[in-house]
DNA sequence: TGCGGTAAAAATATCGATTTTCCGGCCGAT
DNA sequence: ATCGGCCGGAAAATCGATATTTTTACCGCA
């Protein structure tokens, strides 16, 4: 029925309804585009997504995991409420996860492992601000690729998820761009660098302060 | 229609049939019943937990974030498969995270915190393995009561979550009771009074100590 | 003998309708 | 005025049926 979602040429299958739900909704939710604490209604997702109400409440029992929305039984679902003390939960976590994978990525070396990040970083480099999608995603890339080579899957996707709550945090706060007044480049840079030549203490230094340095931002930003 | 879903006089409400039902598949899961790698099929689940496809169907979308459950997209659910190195990634990460836990909520240890702990200590120390779930709760109640008090509600949840995956494998594992030589008792003990004694050092090297000899000892039964 | 293709069967995904539960407002009694 | 109990409408949960997709089993042909 639905002609968008014939198969074409593409060797990429059709996504589930569910999946294409659980896209949209993530977005929805890591854009600030629902706030936090909001009561998520299937009959208003149905319109504004219009997809069915079974692939909704899937798509939203999915977004349980990454602890973006919350389910109460027998009264639906919410957007993850947002607080301070949340915050400060999720990046000193976060430097402390992060900080482990990136010295045992560091420790795997290897040069497959070496090359990708070259690549990412360049991408990263040369990614423009404007497209804020695109830019998201290089950058997101950059930083699983730093740690990917832990060798621990299950690290690996904490550390994803608390870097998606913590964009959230990102995308919440004004899109204040007294962010754009430090070098984030130059950051990246360091922390690229020192990776390469295997310096994990100063790789995880740099790694940490430039965490810390977008908390405090955000911190300032939220006050205001 | 369902007489038994009748709310009777407890003041316990009556669960939705996704909660039932995501606990009774947990349940499977954890104790073995349903082989790791098994295909979910719903219709037979249908059968054997006699709900709807919904309910099931949103259980095992839940069941995912536990990482109990793994979803493909078109073709369903499976039990998340086994194997030695997801073995030992859960142990080491879990060693890492609730020993960081285990510190933390030492640093902020309070006399509620202290009573708590003392309660359930004692709970365990008397718990009989004989009743299987009371004992495996009361256990798993004490451990995380030796980290609840570190003030991250997400390291708790990731500590609880790793917990519960290293349960699933004790299970598998044959009930082989070459784990009674031990003096699990003891063990426990000694890592109870030294968190009640607030030395962190001391009561980390007991915890981790703990879970490495029960790591050494799935190790060898699983060979078997 | 094995291979590619295909039709039937099985299972999943999704929709639409129904049932249940929750929530807010209203009313009368203390 | 405040508390509890009782509607009525809204929302969530669930069921049953249908549409889609994946698997399986089979067949004829090189």
């Amino acid at each position: 029925m639905n002609i968008a979602a014939l198969p074409l040429d593409t060797d990429l299958a059709i996504p589930s309804a569910t999946h294409q739900t659980y896209l949209a909704i993530r977005e929805l939710v890591l854009n600030g585009d629902i706030r936090p604490g909001e009561k998520l209604k299937i009959g208003d997702l149905k319109l504004r997504l219009n997809a069915g109400a079974s692939p909704i409440r899937e798509a939203l029992s999915l977004l349980t995991s990454d602890q973006l929305v919350e389910r109460i039984d027998q009264r639906g679902f919410r957007c993850a409420p947002t607080s301070q003390k949340n915050f400060d939960d999720i990046l000193t976590l976060r430097c402390a996860l992060e900080e482990m994978a990136l010295r045992q990525s560091i420790a795997h070396a290897s040069s497959e492992w070496e090359e990708k990040l070259v690549l990412i970083h360049h991408r990263l480099a040369k990614a423009r601000r404007e497209d804020r999608q695109q830019f998201e995603d290089t950058h997101k890339s950059f930083h699983m690729t730093l740690l990917e080579n832990c060798q621990s899957p299950l690290l690996l996707r904490y550390c994803s998820q608390l870097y998606d709550l913590n964009v959230r945090y990102r995308n919440l706060a004004g899109r204040s761009e007294t962010y754009g007044s430090r070098d984030v480049a130059q950051e990246h840079r360091m922390i690229f660098e020192a990776a390469i030549r295997l310096e994990s203490d100063k790789a995880a230094e740099h790694l940490l302060s430039h965490y810390r340095q977008t908390g405090d931002f955000l911190r300032a930003d939220q006050s205001a």
